[in-house]
This record gives structure tokens, C-alpha cells and sequence, in this order.
DNA sequence: CTGCAAACTTGCAGTGCGTGCAGCTTCCTT
DNA sequence: AAGGAAGCTGCACGCACTGCAAGTTTGCAG
């Protein structure tokens, strides 16, 4: 089934994570306005050019979407309990996505964080990249529920849920409190219906 | 209260328009991607410096949000009978501006639409320059539902809200639908928890 | 009306982004 | 080992965007 990746993969695969770690790691420093497509790809030892075979800008190497997030989480959506409801099993996902990424490599997400909170308007570009992830959570749900794919329902979980998580990782980086909390916070909210919540 | 503009202003606003103006139609017959800056500031008539001058770049200048929209939501939210739920309100106060644009220059939107519809990417831009938009919705509903503007409610409905205005324009320009049914049908998903709907 | 100050426009120069192209190197296949 | 496929790189070009230092228009007070 999965042969081996291979010379030329692993090394195309090990650019582009030098690519990515340094550019979040030179935006965290410096800001990100401060920060060249030249810098990066002199901190990764490939030539400028280079560069913009991996990414198409400077802002989707800092906050652009793992490529193949959208198929793990659509794939974690169909195949959750079909007794929950699809609002839970997007939960389940994007909780399941978020352990995993945060367990692989911890301390470059928090740089990540510190960038995007310098940053805000990153937040709602990595979701412009992330529109892949979205179409293709669209495309779980549908196929979950048992509706056309381009019905408005799925299309509107997703954008909800990506909503939720946008929102979710903003607090998260203001107040101290665990994501995960703030995202099912959030996820259970939506589920709620958005109800009015108790005055403070 | 609100004395005359003045002709100053009222110059400001009327380039403004042209410059608005032109850059759609532009977009709309060639692709946006074959639009210059040089291009819309000539149509205008003014230089293409001034043009910076009034918007960041020319997607802005495209899906830019009117810089009153902000604030006329806001108020529109807060006004809202206090017996209705805040979701309540904000659909309310969508679909009021909705009707408002719409009357003031119809033709306008359509092409706007055309250009969106051709270039996806747009309609997340148009709500990263939109969080203004959100950020003062939030602070409304804050103001509504009376908890502090920094709570994770207000946020999370202004976005939920956004991100189904969002998928309402993305459906309506592929479906031959009024954009305030399609607008409703997502408040109203939103509003009932998104809970599963029927398997079709 | 006049003159001043503030606001707006403009050209210029400079940095950086992003892309097409052509040639070269590296890897994989057979 | 040979050929082809895929990746890397330098070059050149057009465009986006910004700061600065003028020039021009508008609003206002005297």
C-alpha cells in the first residue's frame, strides 16, 4: 500500500517544514512585517525562488494550513458514531486534530500563537487557506448526514465550526485558559443554538 | 446635529464611489487579476498614489465593507425589541442592511457578486477587512445581552453570524434564490443548533 | 476679501512580492 | 548506465505598496 516515501519526498517534505519553522520563527521575533521571503529562505538555505514552490506567500508559511488536515478531520467526521449528532462529531474532530498537532510539535504552535496575537488579521487568512479544509469538512458532513454535498447545511457547519475555532484560538491566546476548553466551550454554544446566556 | 457635509467631504465620498465603482466593473468584465492599480485610478481620474490613499489594496477597493456598515449594525442590534433573543436581533439587523444596500444601487452588488463568484478567495477577504464589522457587532450584542464585550459570547455569535452571511452570498450566487431567503434559512440553522436535518 | 492653516493630491523613488522562463542538478526507473 | 522526470536556481519583468516632499484646494478667521 504505502511504499517508502522515498529520497526525494522526505527531502521535499524536510524543506518545507525548515521553510515553515523559520518563517514562524523570524515573524515571532521580529513581527511579521519585518520578515522577507528572502530572510526565510535564506534561514532554510534555499534559494528565494525556491520559496514560492512551497508557498504561495510569506503568510501561508507562517499560518497555512498542515495539507493534509482537511482529509484527517473530514475522515474523523464520517467516521465518528453515527449515534451523535454532526455538530458532536465535528467536535470530536477538531478536538482530535487539535491533541494530535499540539502533542507532534507544541512549542512551534506557540510561536505560531504569539505571531497571530501580534496579528490578528492572520487569523481569518489561515481560514482563506483553510478553505480547503472547510469545502472538504463540508463534503464529510453531507456525506455524514446524508445530504447533497452542496446543500447549505454542511456548508454552513463548516463555516460555523471554522468560526467557532477562529474565535476559540483568539481567547485562547488572551486569557489562560486550556484550547481545548475554549473550544468545546465554543462548539457547545453553537450546538445550543446560540441561546442567550446568563447576564453578568 | 448633523450639519452639511461641506464640499470637501462630500468630494472625498464622491471618489470614493468612482473609485469603488470603477474597480468592480473593471473586475467584473476582465477578472480582478487582470485589473492594475494604475487601471481603476485612471478610470477614476485621479493618480494611482491617491488611490492609496483611500483603500489598502484593490481587493478593498472591491469587497471593502462601507466604513458606516460597522456602526449602523451595531446600533440596529442594540435597538432591536429587548423581548427577541440576540440572534434574533442580529438577523434582524442582516437583513435590514441587506435591504438597504440592495435598494441603494442594486446593479452595483450584482457585479460585485460576479466578481466574488469567480474568485472565492474574495469572500473571506472581504471579512478579514470585515472584522471591523465583527468586532463591533460583538461589542452591540455585549451591550445587548449585558456581559462584558471581552466574554466569549459576543464574539462567537458575531462570527457564527459572519460565517453564515458568508455561506448565504456563497449559496445565492449559485442557486437562483433571494439572498435574504437563503439568509434567513442559515440564521434560522444557526439559531436551532444546527441540529441534523432531514436525510434527503 | 484676504491670507493662513489644514487637508487632499500628486510625482518620485525605493523596497519587496510574485511569476514565467530557461538551464542545470538530482533522483528514480528500467 | 541511460534516459526521463522532478526539483532548484538565477534572471528579468511587472505590479503592489509606502514615505517623502512638494503643489493645490478647501475651510475659516480676521
Amino acid at each position: 500500500m504505502k511504499s517508502e516515501p522515498g529520497l526525494r519526498d522526505r527531502k521535499k517534505r524536510q524543506t518545507r517544514d525548515a521553510l515553515c519553522r523559520v518563517a514562524v520563527t523570524l515573524a515571532a521575533e521580529r513581527g511579521i512585517e519585518h520578515v522577507t521571503v528572502e530572510d526565510i529562505s535564506a534561514g532554510a538555505g534555499v534559494s528565494p525562488r525556491t520559496f514560492f514552490n512551497y508557498f504561495a506567500g510569506k503568510e501561508e508559511a507562517v499560518v497555512g494550513p498542515d495539507p493534509e488536515a482537511a482529509a484527517r478531520i473530514r475522515d474523523r467526521v464520517v467516521a465518528h458514531p453515527p449515534h451523535d449528532s454532526a455538530v458532536e462529531a465535528v467536535k470530536a474532530a477538531l478536538l482530535a486534530e487539535v491533541a494530535e498537532n499540539l502533542a507532534d510539535d507544541r512549542d512551534l504552535w506557540l510561536l505560531r500563537m504569539r505571531v497571530v496575537q501580534q496579528n490578528p488579521v492572520l487569523l481569518v487568512r489561515a481560514f482563506a487557506g483553510g478553505e480547503d479544509v472547510e469545502r472538504r469538512l463540508a463534503d464529510g458532513i453531507a456525506e455524514r448526514v446524508g445530504v447533497a454535498s452542496d446543500a447549505l447545511y454542511p456548508a454552513l457547519l463548516a463555516a460555523a465550526a471554522g468560526a467557532a475555532f477562529r474565535v476559540a484560538v483568539a481567547r485562547w491566546s488572551t486569557v489562560d485558559e486550556p484550547l481545548e476548553h475554549v473550544l468545546v466551550e465554543a462548539l457547545d454554544l453553537l450546538a445550543a443554538g446560540l441561546a442567550d446566556p446568563p447576564r453578568t
